[in-house]
DNA sequence: ATGATTCGCGCAATCGATTGTGCATGCGTA
DNA sequence: TACGCATGCACAATCGATTGCGCGAATCAT
């Protein structure tokens, strides 16, 4: 141990070992070789260093260097296995890497969002994924400003790279599974599928509510108005939501579509009260996969986003060093019901 | 802008203002009152910053604090209910407090959990909270060298202050619910309730299976040797274990405590091959809690731990600066099946 | 044997913010 | 008038690591 009682620093190498600081970083560093010191001298400083329980300060490097090794991702929330499925993945091709992967959730508030965006660049983070961004365009500018790289995933930015999943052709899917278990439609609103849950304003809501519309007009004619009910996220509003639906259609809908796992939170909020054969003649499908959603009293159609192929995209990017607009799509997975999927955590399959 | 394209400092905004870059450090840092700034100067420099989308480098602060704003919490994983909520929990609190969260995920991985701790010491964290710890001693030593102040969560550990479950009372609980589910034990083997999933060596599990053991036995007499399962967390293996136990007894026990929402996750992979009426007989329970599983093809009785409390006495400590290894233990909940908590995603509650 | 390289390493500046100290003013008071 | 004190701010050292540059010694070439 050295005399005092902080962390040995370089300079406490240095002494230890007879070289100078610069010696002892070069050592330690791994740029000895370009600085020419000779091997014998680092394996002294190596075993000092290790016997010291040395570790680079990374506060002193980042500022020297301007980098932090940190790469960030914002998704939403914690609390949801479509993005802690990608917070898997993103730590593992982080450390792959040799960076630090620093993952913070939003709560969807934009302005907590831009909150955090700063907070990553005043800590020099190499740089940035956002999932779910609530405002993009005020993303980009605050990292065009400070020059941090950065990427949208799962919901696009105009400004910066997206990799998002291609959810018309997922919605498409999963509205055609819905209507095939169904009776065919008829007069009463009760025998129509219904698309509950999400934003009308953000790119993946609308873009599955296409996909919905196109199927369920090609099928029965033009949507009733009320047929798509763009709640917000929040399992309290789904929950009010469906509650209300249900209530005046006099009963479950011969189809639902629940637009994420949370907004099937809130709508099970509301189905534990209701009778067990409530849903006896409903199919229900939701995009998103979670696996014990996937094994529910009634049967579940879920669509299963490639998180980890979204995320192997964005690295791609960053590898590439390409942060041009472009906008990449990957094609998600329909799941049939009571399929359930071992994680491969944090894996890259 | 500043002529040059990086990120504006104090020096910049020194030369913009007219004043010194000590001056606008301390008008920026809060600290300009007890350094006798006057208000107009640090009203100018407030403007001229924030017109140059000056931010702080929180690098070179925390060079020269030895302290980073940086909080950590290390957990297994994040797909998982349990552990995310602590997440949501951890962020919320850290945020109150205008500290910057960074949770990672070690896979329950022991040396992947050291290098972890290290990096969060060279990054030079200000706390450490470490959930579900697989090696409690070797954190501990890395930690006291660093002088990092950490405290352990969900698993004790010897050398610090821990926050856990009252895994023993909780696990009583369960198992006596399941008992009183059952038609009382006979002869065969199949009409015993039986304990899967975990280590031995961890101490939630240890004391669950007190709990388990002591409930069990007082209403039928000693445990079978292979009455307890402890094959691990990983689902994999316990889709296996559990799948040997079924075929061994021919058919579903009448009673199955599952330890983990994990192993849960694997039971199921082996439940979907199963017919729907194989468990119609049996009484299933888990230890931890999460809104799908709530809510299965069969009923399921949940221990819910109180993730927020065990965050929130965690930070209690640390705000009192209480680092002596103290062990608080928070009371689970055991919540009937089909029950769906809605989120209370990150308030404080 | 002498000049030219190459080796191996140390010196000192640098990154950006914080902070102990000191130096002019301006004001009040005796 | 002159001394004392508070006010408002600037100077310069400091945190720990990196890196351009330079210098002496060893090796090589001629």
């Amino acid at each position: 141990m050295t005399t005092d009682n902080r962390k040995p620093t370089i300079f406490d190498i240095a002494r230890l070992s007879g070289a100078s600081p610069s010696t002892v970083s070069a050592a330690l560093s791994g740029a000895w070789k370009s600085r020419r010191i000779s091997e014998a001298t680092v394996q002294t400083i190596r075993r000092i260093a290790g016997e010291q329980g040395y570790s680079t300060n990374m506060q002193a490097r980042g500022l020297r260097l301007a980098r932090s090794g940190i790469v960030g991702m914002i998704i939403p929330e914690h609390d949801n296995r479509f993005f802690t499925a990608m917070s898997q993945s993103f730590e593992a091709h982080a450390r792959e890497r040799g960076l630090v992967p620093v993952i913070t959730s939003s709560l969807r508030d934009a302005s907590e969002e831009l909150r955090l965006v700063e907070t990553l660049i005043a800590y020099a983070a190499d740089f940035l994924f956002i999932a779910g961004a609530s405002d993009p365009e005020a993303i980009t500018q605050l990292c065009n400003a400070a020059r941090l790289r950065h990427i949208f995933v799962d919901l696009p930015g105009p400004g910066a790279p997206s990799v998002i999943s291609d959810n018309y052709a997922g919605s498409v899917d999963l509205t055609r599974t819905l209507m095939a278990g169904m009776p065919p439609p008829g007069a009463e609103a009760r025998s129509l599928p219904y698309f509950i849950g999400g934003v009308l304003s953000d790119h993946a809501t609308a873009r599955r509510i296409e996909g919905f519309r196109d199927v369920v007009t090609a099928q029965c004619g033009p949507l009733l108005p009320d047929q798509i009910i763009a709640c917000g996220y929040a399992p309290r509003h789904a929950m009010h939501a469906v509650a209300a639906l249900i209530d005046r259609l006099g009963g479950m809908p011969a189809g639902l579509y629940v637009n994420s796992l949370t907004v099937f939170e809130g709508v099970l909020g509301h189905f534990v009260h209701l009778p067990p054969d409530a849903f006896a003649d409903s199919v229900i499908g939701c995009y998103d996969y979670d696996p014990f959603a996937a094994y529910l009293q009634f049967p579940v159609h879920m669509v299963r986003q490639n998180s980890n192929e979204l995320i192997a995209r964005a690295y791609g990017l960053v590898d590439a060093d390409t942060f041009a607009p472009v906008r990449i799509e990957v094609v998600p997975e329909l799941i049939p019901p009571r399929t359930i999927y071992l994680g491969s955590r944090g894996e890259r399959r």
